[in-house]
DNA sequence: CATGAATGAGAATTCATTCAT
DNA sequence: GATGAATGAATTCTCATTCAT
């Protein structure tokens, strides 16, 4: 694998994360990365293959994250909070690029990269779905429903809660965040008596 | 009143919910709305006024038509329900539209036009932090979280469950997505034993 | 005469001098003379219809404060000064103003306009020029040069000293200016030994 | 070195000459030293930095080609000659360009361009007014004026004078002029009895 | 007389992409 | 593998001018 590409992910990872997808420049990215702009469509077809190669990395990487923190026989309930906590990591860390990957794939990208684009984007729903459909046989815990939809509204939840915390710093810790994402996520909002 | 000024804003609507703020171009809203460039620059004084212009109406709207559904004694729950029906009505109508209302509020519009844009979100958020917040007293309901959170939760998850639904037509009723929605928000994922 | 065409001309004059030519732009004239935007087109033809008015004005303006001040038997030594006096006023007053008239005749004025304009500039020069001619009859003053372009000589002189003046300020009092320039032309750089 | 950078600068005296800042166009520019418009913008940041480039080339040349000519032993009187001449080459050959190096930097340029350029002029005056400071050391020649004044007037009179001649060809010769010049500068208008 | 909404040609600038070296 | 000069289509914005009222 050579030098410069790597170089230029990186620097591609900034810029997005920095900027959206069209605010980014190549020319950004080709100064960041420290190689001449040729370099880029040397190493990458154009701007939107790049991006699909950032994206994909991103979730490949969320995923495995996860994956490799959610041993077997970890019950449902730790299992989830588990994947709060790495999903906001990402998202705290990252803002932008969450950002992009999870909701920006709809603006003005080649139709064949969006697919592609759309197609990973469906593919981490489908694996936070299928670790929801399997807790749901463990016991009665889990609530009969759509695991897809379940997935997306976790998503969903965490993603708008930080960036709500984002632009608020210093209001809420780490945990309190943590937390809260949790109980609202298994619990929801109304106080269940029992 | 201008006609002009009307059909520019709907036009671009269309346009920005079609294509987001950087695809939105200028030359395209003028074209749908049936006036010359230079009517766009008369009635507002640059793409992020108008997008500003844009943005606001929709905020101002969904609250309003929200608001107004609201009537005095109507018990939280009932309230929340509405809550969620208007605004999957808006993300349903025209995800776009939401997506940028919601979301789209980073990628390189002028400071202070963004800074205006968030200001915004803020009120829409505290309009409904409120509703919240005003349920908590009315009896043992709501559970003791932060309204702000709790709102942007709600929003969030609306917003990728809308999402999910969208690129997915057909595979879920609209009843369906909104009994699932008011489910999560308000019981959560885990089956209370009660 | 109309109240609305003074207006204008008065905005005109403040508007030209401060932006030239071209930066001075209809909007900011109808703004200042507080008038609406079609009224500018009502009283004259076009822009640089307005301006040729407005340069006119000015040329016959100084010729006329000028002539005024030249009583018959003023030795042609104390017309000069008066000469000097008058336009060091103008220039002085309005900088940018003069500068359009004396020398910012060339840039993208329509062909004809342009013409009259050039052929303002040259009576004003004759107006000069004729004053020295006549000068020359009186003893053995004035040396025997082209009238012509010892006017634009003159004219030249007072624009450029005027224009180190007035980025220069507080350094010359208008008095050693005036001194200054008197010296110059009438006796020039060297001392000559008598 | 840059064979596109060498056609946009002859291209751009051109254009700038004939047209003044506003009216040049980029597009003009372009067209003139065939190259794509984008080429301009990768060879200069923008129009008023391109203009900057040439006028401060301008200045560069006119200050290099008077020195060159200027050795040491040169009466002040040769000395002023020669000035004359290399100014009034400059000024008769591109009468516009001219113009706008030594007038045009008041409308509506970048203030910071704007500021640049006015030192270049400063430092063009300077470079005169040195030379003449040096020539009143020399016997008593020089009259004692100021020596900045005495430079302004010097190339104010230059500039008017070739003003004129250019706008009424074959009436007056370069010799003419030259000589014209050179009185009007050192001796003045009137006679001095000696 | 006066208005001001509407126009559209034209201008500067950006930026993904190409290609000869 | 890598470069960077060159490109040109696309984009935002300006402004003199027109015209129905």
């Amino acid at each position: 694998m050579s030098l410069s590409k790597d170089k230029i992910i990186r620097a591609a990872i900034e810029v997005f994360s920095e900027n959206g997808y069209h605010r980014a420049s190549m020319d950004e990215i080709a100064l960041r990365a420290q190689v001449a702009k040729g370099t880029l469509y040397y190493n990458f077809p154009g701007k939107s293959e790049l991006f699909k190669t950032i994206v994909k990395q991103g979730f490949e990487d969320i995923m495995q994250r996860t994956q490799a923190d959610l041993h077997a026989p970890l019950p449902i309930r730790e299992q989830i909070l588990r994947i709060i906590r790495h999903h906001l990591d990402l998202f705290l860390e990252s803002r932008h690029f969450s950002h992009i990957v999870f909701n920006e794939l709809s603006n003005g990208i080649e139709q064949d990269v969006l697919d592609e684009l759309k197609q990973l984007r469906r593919e981490h729903l489908n694996f936070l779905a299928k670790i929801l459909e399997e807790g749901k046989c463990e016991g009665n815990l889990i609530r009969d429903v759509d695991a897809n939809l379940a997935a997306a509204s976790i998503i969903g939840t965490m993603e708008s809660t930080c960036n709500y915390c984002l632009s608020h710093p210093d209001e809420y810790s780490r945990d309190d965040l943590e937390h809260f994402v949790f109980t609202m996520i298994t619990e929801g909002l109304f106080i269940s008596i029992d």
